[in-house]
DNA sequence: TGAGTGCTGTTACAATTCGTAAGATTTGGG
DNA sequence: CCCAAATCTTACGAATTGTAACAGCACTCA
């Protein structure tokens, strides 16, 4: 797997030196921004695994953006904050913060909490090999989809890729980047429509409406999404 | 779904009533105990989904109870420590524990990490992501809009973002500029007709009357404000 | 070896989304 | 009643995405 990717929104640049230093030596990839505008718009381009957000952002409500990305991202977040108050720290767990660190902070606490977040949140077993959702079952292993009535269908090792991915992160967005970097990895830049043309493959075995995917959706800008429950096995 | 069940692990009879007292009053079932021992044998017969372990008890070592529940029970394990050293929490959160809390510590946070710690490892939380007004049912999963007969329509990203913000401040003025804020993210700095395009397109799924706007009304020169009882689920 | 088969990326063109521009319409003040 | 500003609507076009058709490649089988 790759390295879990650590967003880090806070107006002091000292702190996100200090933070990105710390959690790069852990072994995660960071991005650091100053302004919830910026952090907002990279969102568009990457999912992060875990956001820590500090509270007072000079362009907005630092919980209005915690609330947001709990909401609609699934992303971990953790509320960093000079505010030591319970009740601060309550309101903002309340709002979907998975944790709140107090200022000042050691670095190695932080990668700790975001450590023991990350393991919480992961009970996929990937040794398991088969995933069932919308009346489908997928067989990783012998690249069989079967749908509800019994029916096969086979599937190849590139709509494999996309399939699994959609599958390890269902009703998340997913952004074509993410995508690129997952699977092509070391993919052309600029010629590649090789994705659509694999997401229109795998739609068409999954019998989806073109006019009304109901599985993979489209986000115009931003990338793709699954919905559909998914149960692996 | 019955009330959760937290066990309180510590040898200070004090702590177990004061943390039992602001648990069942915040609606779970609490189970205290002043030894390891009597912990363990109760866990024969009960299975807690949140423990609240104190290190430092009088018969055994409470990092190795910890480590215990975190590998073999699947419950939540967060610690309750008088140790506040930075390593203290790291090896604590290393071995398995979910969160890791200082004494002195006030209930209220304890309860507020509680209830974040099972909204996490909740699998399937369906953040509401679907909202019911006037007679239409939003669906931001899938991105369609059901009127009252059950005919579907779809909405683009763009209008679900504007529909998304008035369901969630329903009759209130909504100003441009907190639209801009809101939705344009990095986009918007010089003139937008944009976000009236964006609004006369919804108006339009929505099938309002250009003339008699039941929904969404403009008030001029100040923004707009969407009437109808809106219900989340 | 050579034809056949299936997979996959590339290309080309169609369809969709969404912002901008511009004209039409509405609003509120004088 | 008139006008300027605000807002609505429509049309257009750039960017993005969908998909059919084609080509290259690896592999199989006679």
């Amino acid at each position: 797997m790759t390295k879990p990717l650590v967003t880090i929104l806070d107006d002091e640049p000292a702190i996100r030196t200090m933070l990105a230093d710390a959690l790069e030596d852990a072994g995660f990839r960071t991005l650091g921004f100053g302004r919830a505008r910026e952090f907002e718009a990279a969102l568009k381009h990457q999912t992060p695994d875990v956001c820590l957000v500090d509270l007072s952002l000079p362009d907005t409500d630092g919980l209005t953006v915690v609330h947001k990305l709990a909401l609609e991202q699934g992303a971990i977040v953790i509320i960093i904050s000079g505010r030591a108050q319970v009740q601060d720290k309550v309101t903002g767990l309340e709002l979907g913060a998975d944790d709140y660190i107090i200022k000042p902070f050691d670095p190695a606490e932080v990668v700790a909490r975001i450590r023991a977040r990350l393991r919480s949140s992961k009970p996929e077993p990937q040794s398991s090999n088969q995933a069932q959702f919308s009346g489908w079952t997928a067989h990783f292993d012998s690249y069989i989809l079967t749908d509800a009535d019994g029916q096969d269908t086979p599937f190849s090792h590139a709509e494999g890729e996309v399939l699994r991915l959609f599958l390890d992160s269902p009703k998340r967005l997913i952004s074509r980047a993410q995508m690129q970097e997952q699977l092509g990895g070391a993919a052309g830049e600029s010629f590649d429509r090789a994705m659509d043309v694999r997401i229109s493959r795998l739609r068409t075995k999954l019998r989806e409406d073109p006019k009304n995917p109901q599985l993979i959706k489209t986000i115009y800008g931003a990338g793709y999404i699954f919905l559909g429950d998914v149960q692996w096995s």
